[in-house]
DNA sequence: ACTGTGTTCGAACGAACGTTCGAATTATCC
DNA sequence: GGATAATTCGAACGTTCGTTCGAACACAGT
């Protein structure tokens, strides 16, 4: 009957360490069925434990899809942060948020699918909360394309290149293939070299 | 019993008819529920017919959402290739590529969130039929960037620059708002800018 | 009016769904 | 080793799922 609330951020109860385990599974389930797609009979299969047993870690379906896309979030918001800390050149900052997103992304794929590709099956509290984070970490882009803007003089329009560039990153999950692809730094620049000489090219002259 | 293999391309018999408004009608809800979370009762009520009714004009939910993907698909390369005929010049050639696929995309948003979205809820046959429009459409736009390549002797990687226009491109059904967001025209021709810009910018020096 | 074909529907099928509950099992501490 | 709490499970709940079937309806042409 006992759920905990953890406020300690290190120790794991024995409780912790085995949500994280099935919300492991999970995330695979979900990546390769979809949310909806995947039942709660899939879940137990896949993390070995009995269907009710699973309703002693969390009260719901919507709920376990909630832990997987914050605790996902958070991490890459988190690890953003700590990368972005004492750099100040705008350019370097923004190849660094790419260089993040790319490197989690490709780390850790099933848990980005489920992100982006089920960012609307939450509803009502879940769905505010995540929604939450993620304009914590639009408005951090924004605010670096803004910054890269007033620097150099540039004027393209931030929102549309803030959303091409997720679109470009998000979109990774329909095609990459870890056997023909590159790996997570080459690709960065890849897409840092297209994303930043789109929006410096040109210049102060538009229109 | 009869079923109807369309050979005449213009009369569009009553039964063609039918079909084609329950297929606006399912693509509605396919686009707000999602296919696994459609259900055949959802798209009675929305299309106004029985639940018995709908499988006289289709044999399963599955070939359903297939006749919906190979539509839209087909008439987005059909639109394409004739936009394309005549024109020479590599760069107008991807701003037509990009014009025509935001100009489909936002006139009928539904039919590319659920050709988007849904890309994995098909099986076998039906999932294959569809990959090939994907590839052709794909092969398209590597062909047209290939030319603008050795045109001005360019030096980026065709492959990630391709993947990421149509991220940049397809990602707009997440965070399209017709209330604040530009025209197709305009917002072509920003992302045409980014994207052209980045591949072209540099030139021949890289790494 | 009659016949045949195209179209629609109410009712039902078995299967699978998310969730619950009480009992059984396992770990923890005295 | 016995008491207490944490964890697991089999079995079942009521609901909804995709699909089927046979009867009913609509509307030709004769």
């Amino acid at each position: 009957m006992a759920r905990r609330h953890r406020a300690a951020p290190a120790p794991a109860t024995r409780f912790d360490r085995r949500l994280a385990e099935i919300l492991t599974h999970a995330t695979e389930v979900f990546c390769k069925k979809g949310y909806e797609g995947a039942s709660m009979r899939d879940l137990s299969r896949a993390s070995g434990m009995s269907l009710a047993g699973l309703y002693y870690y969390f009260e719901s379906k919507e709920r376990l899809l909630f832990l997987i896309q914050k605790h996902t979030f958070s991490t890459i918001v988190e690890r953003l942060k700590a990368r972005l800390e004492g750099v100040s050149d705008p350019e370097h900052k923004i190849r660094i948020f790419i260089l993040n997103h790319l490197e989690y992304f490709l780390a850790n794929p099933a848990n980005m699918k489920v992100l982006s590709h089920e960012a609307e099956a939450l509803k009502n509290g879940f769905a505010s909360e995540v929604a939450a984070i993620k304009r914590e970490y639009y408005r951090i882009c924004v605010g670096l394309l803004d910054q890269l803007k007033s620097d150099r003089g540039l004027h393209f329009p931030t929102r549309i290149a803030v959303l091409s560039l997720f679109g470009m990153m998000n979109w990774i999950y329909t095609w990459h293939n870890p056997r023909v692809d590159a790996d997570a730094e080459q690709l960065a620049r890849e897409m840092s070299d297209i994303f930043l000489r789109g929006v410096m090219a040109g210049g102060r002259a538009r229109r």
